[in-house]
DNA sequence: CACCACCCCTGGACGC
DNA sequence: TGCGTCCAGGGGTGGT
């Protein structure tokens, strides 16, 4: 499931291989993968929408937002959701026949052109949750769509992460998730985050004392931070650029863990629901603040 | 406005 | 082996 980390180590690995490049095709096998604001797109789309013709001068992320700007000045904005997947492979010389049952679960290819050769940028999303967004321009992506998210969280520092919270009566594992507060930390980051500030989950965001607060936010970023070098956590259905699973190498804290002792003190990690998240965290480690 | 429950969707884990 | 059931979760919507 990919949160900050991934999408920001899937565009490093982007960018070498796209940036540059040509749109000369785009084939969008699913419609209902476009978005416009709320649900689906509705109306017309072409192909210059998806950045055909174009050529792609930039990869920019802001939360768990990748945006692909195109010389037209058009961007097109990825959102992976639960399980969505963008890799470049070598593009086929012909088109395959579509089958009638589309199982592979690709819904929208980019054939590029490149110094290097020919290649192809796939969105593949089996759940569907992810989508993809498109703009006239940067400064529209921006007005429409970044502007309902909070700072992008690897950015995040005390003062605004204590003003954020500073009237919020929810618990904090919650606030961290809104991504109108903070943009890019998801459930698994959350929990591994207030681990290491040692705040339990469950604490009401105005109780956590400031100098905590400035714990929290160095956390955030450290945590996020050394799972970007480490190439991203590759839970599940995470590929990066290149199609290859990350590297396993993210020893997580307390995620996935309930019921397993805690690396700190061996108290057995306690799991529970929190703003509909599974939630873990160790019960003598991390203290509520209420 | 702040907050929360619900919903979308599929693959994988698990029980029988 | 195969089938049914449950669960994971980001984020939008609608209710309180």
């Amino acid at each position: 499931m990919p949160e900050l980390p991934e999408v920001e180590h899937l565009r490093r690995t982007l960018e070498p291989r796209i940036v540059g490049a040509r749109v000369v095709a785009v084939d969008l096998r699913r419609r209902d993968v476009l978005r416009d604001g709320a649900g689906r797109r509705r109306g017309k789309i072409n192909s210059a929408d998806l950045l055909a013709g174009t050529r792609i001068t930039q990869l920019a992320r802001h939360g768990k937002n990748l945006a692909i700007v195109g010389d037209s000045g058009r961007v097109i904005c990825i959102h992976l959701g639960m399980s969505g997947q963008m890799f470049v492979r070598s593009a086929s010389p012909s088109t395959p026949p579509r089958r009638k049952m589309q199982r592979d679960h690709i819904h929208c290819t980019w054939r590029l052109q490149t110094e290097h050769g020919d290649l192809e940028l796939v969105f593949r999303d089996p759940r569907r949750f992810g989508g993809i967004w498109t703009f006239y321009s940067s400064d529209l992506l921006h007005r429409q769509r970044l502007c309902k998210l909070g700072p992008d969280a690897l950015t995040i520092n005390a003062a605004h992460l204590q003003r954020t919270l500073a009237g919020s009566d929810r618990a904090i594992k919650a606030a961290l998730l809104d991504q109108r507060a903070l943009a890019g930390v998801g459930n698994i980051y959350a929990d591994e985050a207030l681990f290491a500030a040692g705040i339990h989950p469950r604490s009401r965001g105005r109780s956590i004392p400031a100098g905590l607060v400035g714990s929290l936010a160095q956390a955030i970023r450290s945590v996020l931070g050394s799972a970007i070098k480490a190439g991203g956590s590759s839970i599940r259905d995470y590929v990066d650029g290149n199609g290859s699973l990350g590297e396993f190498t993210i020893q997580h804290q307390v995620y996935g863990r309930g019921g397993e002792p805690c690396a700190l003190c061996g108290r057995r990690l306690r799991q529970s629901q929190i703003a509909q998240r599974t939630t873990v965290y160790c019960p003598k480690c991390q203290r509520i603040y209420r």
